[in-house]
DNA sequence: CTCCTTCATCGACAGATGTCGATACTGTTG
DNA sequence: CAACAGTATCGACATCTGTCGATGAAGGAG
C-alpha cells in the first residue's frame, strides 16, 4: 500500500502555502471531511483503547458494508487510523499523532496579533 | 444568505458523533478541504490585518477570478472569513474564532489516557 | 477439504464539486 | 448620464465522490 501520507502540516496560516503543500493538507482534510468519516473517527476513539472491529462500526454508522470498508481505507490511507488482522476480525485504531498534526496545520500565527494594541 | 453556521464543534473525537454534528462538521471541514481554499486562508492571513481585497489574491492563486470568487463564497459561508465592502473592493479578513474552533474539532478526548500504564 | 464468517475489492450509478467564459451587478469617476 | 473597474452570478462541462449489490480473498470451525 505504501503509505505515502502527507508531510503533514505546513500550518496553513503561518506562511504562504505552496501549491504542492496546499494539496497534501488538502488531501487530509478532505479525509475527515465527511459525516460517515467523522463519525467512524470519533466512535473508535470511544472505544476503550481508541480502537474497533469493522464488524462493531456498521451497524452504529448505518451504513452498508463496503462503503463502511471504503471509508475506513480512505481514513488508513490518511494515516489517520491504523489497521490490524486479529484472527478474523480487523481492527482500526486511532493514531492520535496525525490528528494532532492535522489539528495544528489550523494553528493561527499569534493566538491574538492586534490583542497587544501594538497596531 | 443567512449563515446557519454549524453550531461547531461537538469535539470529534470526545463523544459518539450524531448524525447532524457529523453533517455539521463535515461540511465545515469540506470548506477548508480543497488546495484554493487552503491558500487562500494562507494568503489572507499573511497580510496585515488578516485581511486582504479579492484583486489581490486572484493572480496569486492562479485561478480565473469566477473561480476565486466561488471559493471566497464557500469559506465566507463556512463563517471562516468576514466580507466588507470599501470602495470599489471587497475584502475578506479572517475569522480566527471559526479558525479555532473547527481546530478545537479535533482535540483528543485525553491527550494520552493510555500513557498512565493503567492498561 | 468444505462451509461459514469477516472484510476488501469491483463495477455501476447518482449527485456533488472545481473550473472557467460569458454576463450581470455595483460602486466610482468623469 | 455614460464609461469603467472590481466582483458576483450563471451555465456548462469534466471530474471526483459516496453509495451499494455482487463478488472475491483470508482465515476459523467442523
Amino acid at each position: 500500500m505504501k503509505p505515502k501520507l502527507p508531510r503533514c502540516c505546513p500550518t496553513v496560516l503561518g506562511t504562504r502555502l505552496k501549491r504542492d503543500d496546499a494539496e497534501e493538507l488538502a488531501t487530509a482534510f478532505k479525509a475527515i471531511a465527511d459525516p460517515g468519516r467523522l463519525r467512524l473517527l470519533s466512535f473508535i476513539a470511544a472505544q476503550p483503547g481508541a480502537e474497533a472491529c469493522v464488524c462493531n462500526l456498521i451497524e452504529p454508522l448505518g451504513l452498508a458494508q463496503p462503503t463502511v470498508s471504503h471509508h475506513l481505507k480512505v481514513l488508513a490511507e490518511a494515516g489517520l487510523l491504523a489497521r490490524e488482522r486479529r484472527a478474523t476480525w480487523m481492527f482500526y485504531r486511532l493514531v492520535p499523532e496525525r490528528v494532532r498534526a492535522l489539528q495544528e496545520a489550523l494553528a493561527l500565527p499569534v493566538d491574538k496579533p492586534a490583542t497587544k494594541r501594538s497596531a
